[in-house]
DNA sequence: TATGGACCTTCCAGTCACTGGAAGGTCAAG
DNA sequence: CTTGACCTTCCAGTGACTGGAAGGTCCATA
């Protein structure tokens, strides 16, 4: 099938899909009018990368996971060291987030919100 | 003062200080040997990008922030806007990073991870 | 006075993961 | 035969820096 079918399949765009064959990731067929001819294994891959980058991994934690997929005699524990520590850095950046969003309502509600010129918001952001 | 001495002040990066200049953040002056030359106020200024941007916002909402904080009559309520609409969108980030969490955190509970090729984790990538 | 090292300058390139757009080739329907 | 949808490659831009090269300046010490 064509790219547009393939990322109809996937849910990734095009200029996505072409772009992850540059990165090596995949590596289609060519048709002899020299589109790209992909397979249903294709789509296959390209489905786990649309979920595993939409679950967080970066493009090369992907590269990783999929080299996992496909070694058929790789072990779980490898899988789940990879998530595990994407879990990590999830809860970090959820408490830092958490935190800031604190401060920031902290701001906002300590600002009337009127005409006037006076704004803790801005007073809390020179000294702080 | 040298861009040394502001950056120590300021908390930031001396790259980054030429950077919010090249991006016309803010505008030192130069000394005779072609140094950068900061003022008390600049580092001021620099000290409120940085507090500004490490509480989430944009380099470009930073610049609004920055024009209403020298705008003596601004009204309050123009800074109060952004800083709610920012809250807004760190709300929505904080609750999707916990969807993320939780799916990822089901996937590694699922996975032994041990020496045998059968992980959950794979499995729910390649077809979820 | 020389020299070493810390500091400063500019400019170019790279990061990450795409995204947009131009210029042009291919294919199927009408 | 034309139209329009699709495909191709290549180049450039995004945001917010960061790294590094090549070279100028300043100050303390030998």
């Amino acid at each position: 099938m064509n790219i547009g079918e393939a990322s109809g399949r996937s849910g990734l765009p095009a200029k996505t899909i072409r772009y992850y064959e540059d990165i090596g990731l995949i590596r289609p067929d060519r048709s002899d009018n020299g589109y790209r001819d992909y397979g249903a294994d294709d789509v296959h891959k390209l489905r786990f990368l649309h979920r595993s980058r939409s679950l967080g991994f970066s493009v090369d934690e992907c590269r990783q996971l999929l080299a996992l997929y496909e070694d058929k005699s790789r072990a779980s524990a490898d899988v789940k060291e990879i998530a595990s520590t994407k879990l990590t850095e999830i809860d970090r950046k959820i408490r830092e987030l958490t935190e800031l969003r604190q401060t920031l309502e902290h701001l906002v509600h300590a600002c009337h919100g009127n005409e006037r010129p006076d704004c803790p918001i801005l007073e809390e952001l020179s000294e702080g």
